[in-house]
RNA sequence: GGCCCGUUCGUCUAGAGGCCUAGGACACCACCCUCUCAAGGUGGCGGCACGGGUUCGAAUCCCGUACGGGCUACCA
């Protein structure tokens, strides 16, 4: 009977969702699902999460977010490590009876001072055959053999760790708490957890986990290890110097299709899955395709710009009321929505991000708009300028409600530049900056129809009455 | 310091000894289109870290060097 995989992400709560956690979790996501397989959130939960509940249901909904659903039947959990402490204790008395764990009185301090007077690195295995015996203070460590750890890698290939490298490493402090690496593999035993993909960071560890399993009686996991992402540093992407907050690209209008999609896009590609030679890819592509088998070795920047550029395709793709929808969000309040659908189409395949949208159309919901003074003297000091919007003003207010649409407006203005000898596109400019007080953004026809007859004189007046005061 | 991992355009990658005059995507530049900005089109810039092998032939295999990274807790 072949046991159906199980993969396990076991992110640690600590008070956001690290965007390289969200690779690996839709990595294992991705296979599991498509193994037929189960994915099995088991949070790490140290003392601090415990006391901050919203911190793991912070993981839950960055992770609904990218489409991996709690109540999906792959997804089992979440599963708390806290909640296995009688497994991880009572491992380590097997551990301990089957003489693969013995137990130490030295403190971190004694390590360190006999360390110090004998010249050696570390520990060095000064209790392993003190047949001390279980009690206050005392910790018990696993007794690392002779020899060497091959650890087996989907993505790395076979590394090899000497034994004479590993120290005897702690499995039980000496206050009774089993250490993360007991955890780990008890957790993973218990839950009968098949495969472990996770970042390379945690590689050094394989070697001693995969002791623990042997030593435990069971065949290890199958191990692999992704790259990290970096900064442009080359750096591990670190919460105090780089944006690692999936919450934060979320809170931005990030779209989460484009954010899983570039996401997946590090360290792997879709290959010959995408035949256009597009890195646009469905979600579903990317479960058919996806294998660790081709995941890269090396780390991966993680280039916002490049997730600017997919975040701007997928916008486009999204029907006008889904854009609509989307942006919702990040419209203040009491603006008019019904307004908001009429110029929306004309932002949507403009918008690197949907927290954008308020700058773009806001001068369509206020009274006066901002008026950006670059523009204005970069726009206004032309000699044209004053004359071009008095004839404007005088053509539009013999236009009349019924005819305010955004053809007549721009073939009015075209009328009128043909005397001035200009091109529509320098001509647009004053009427543009009067009206939105920017040199960019929508429309600008289409804007001066939703924006309305009596608002738009209004402004272009008032841009003459400055030109002239 | 020790152990481990890695190294193809600026970035993400394709590439499993001849298909490579190294392909694509993002970024950048130019031009076209165009009511600004986008989008779209065309073109351009730009890379196998270095040195030795192996081979008729190496981005691809081996060794070394350099550089980068990860880990080195009674943290997780």
């Amino acid at each position: 009977m072949t046991q159906l995989p199980r993969y396990r992400f076991a992110p640690s709560p600590t008070g956001f969702f690290h965007v390289g956690g969200a690779r690996t979790a839709l990595m294992n996501w991705a296979l599991a699902r498509r193994q037929g397989g189960t994915f099995v959130l088991r949070i790490e939960d140290t003392d601090e999460a415990r006391n901050k509940p919203e911190w793991t249901d912070g993981i839950i909904s960055a992770l609904a977010w990218l489409g991996i659903n709690s109540d999906d039947p792959h997804f089992e959990g979440p599963l708390f490590q806290s909640d296995f402490v009688g497994e991880h204790l009572a491992a380590a008395q097997r551990l301990f009876e089957s003489g693969h764990a013995y137990y130490c009185d030295m403190t971190p301090e004694d390590i360190q001072a006999r360390a110090k007077s004998e010249g050696v690195n570390g520990y060095g295995g000064w209790s392993r055959d003190l047949g001390i015996g279980p009690g206050p203070g005392r910790a018990l460590r696993f007794r690392v053999p002779a020899g060497s750890t091959v650890v087996v890698d989907l993505v790395r290939g076979d590394v090899t760790f000497d034994h004479a490298v590993i120290e005897d490493f702690v499995l039980v402090r000496g206050n009774g708490t089993p250490v993360f690496n007991l955890a780990n593999v008890v957790d993973d035993i218990t839950m009968r957890i098949s495969h472990v993909v996770r970042a390379e960071e945690h590689l050094p560890n394989t070697p001693k986990q995969q002791m623990i399993w042997n030593a435990l009686g069971h065949a290890p996991p199958v191990w692999a290890h992704v790259p990290v992402l970096v900064n442009e540093q080359r750096k591990k992407l670190s919460k105090r110097r780089d944006k690692v907050a999936l919450e934060m690209y979320r809170d931005e209008g990030y779209l989460a299709p484009a954010m899983v999609n570039y996401l997946m896009t590090l360290g792997w590609s879709p290959g010959v899955a995408s035949a256009d030679g597009s890195e646009i890819i469905g979600w579903d592509q990317i479960e058919e395709a996806f294998r660790l088998e081709d995941v890269n070795l090396s780390p991966a920047f993680f280039d916002v710009k490049k997730l600017v550029a997919f975040n701007k395709e997928y916008t486009r793709q999204l029907t006008p009321s889904e854009f609509a929808e989307a942006c919702d969000p990040f419209l203040p309040d009491h603006w008019d929505r019904a307004r908001f659908r009429q110029i929306a189409p004309f932002i949507q395949e403009r918008l690197p991000v949907l927290s954008d949208a308020p700058a773009w159309v806001g001068f369509l919901f206020v009274d006066n708009p901002d008026m950006d003074d670059e523009a204005w003297d970069k726009t206004m000091s032309s000699e044209f300028a004053q004359p071009l919007l008095i004839d404007t003003i005088s053509r539009y207010s013999a236009l009349d409600e019924g005819d305010w649409y955004a053809e007549s407006l721009k073939a009015t203005l075209e009328d009128i530049m043909a005397r001035y000898d200009l091109k529509l596109g320098k001509a647009q400019a004053p009427v543009r900056v009067a009206v939105s007080g920017q040199t960019v953004g929508p429309p600008l026809f289409e804007a001066l129809e939703v924006l309305g007859r009596a608002e738009t004189l209004h402004r272009l007046k008032v841009a003459v009455d400055r030109i002239a005061g």
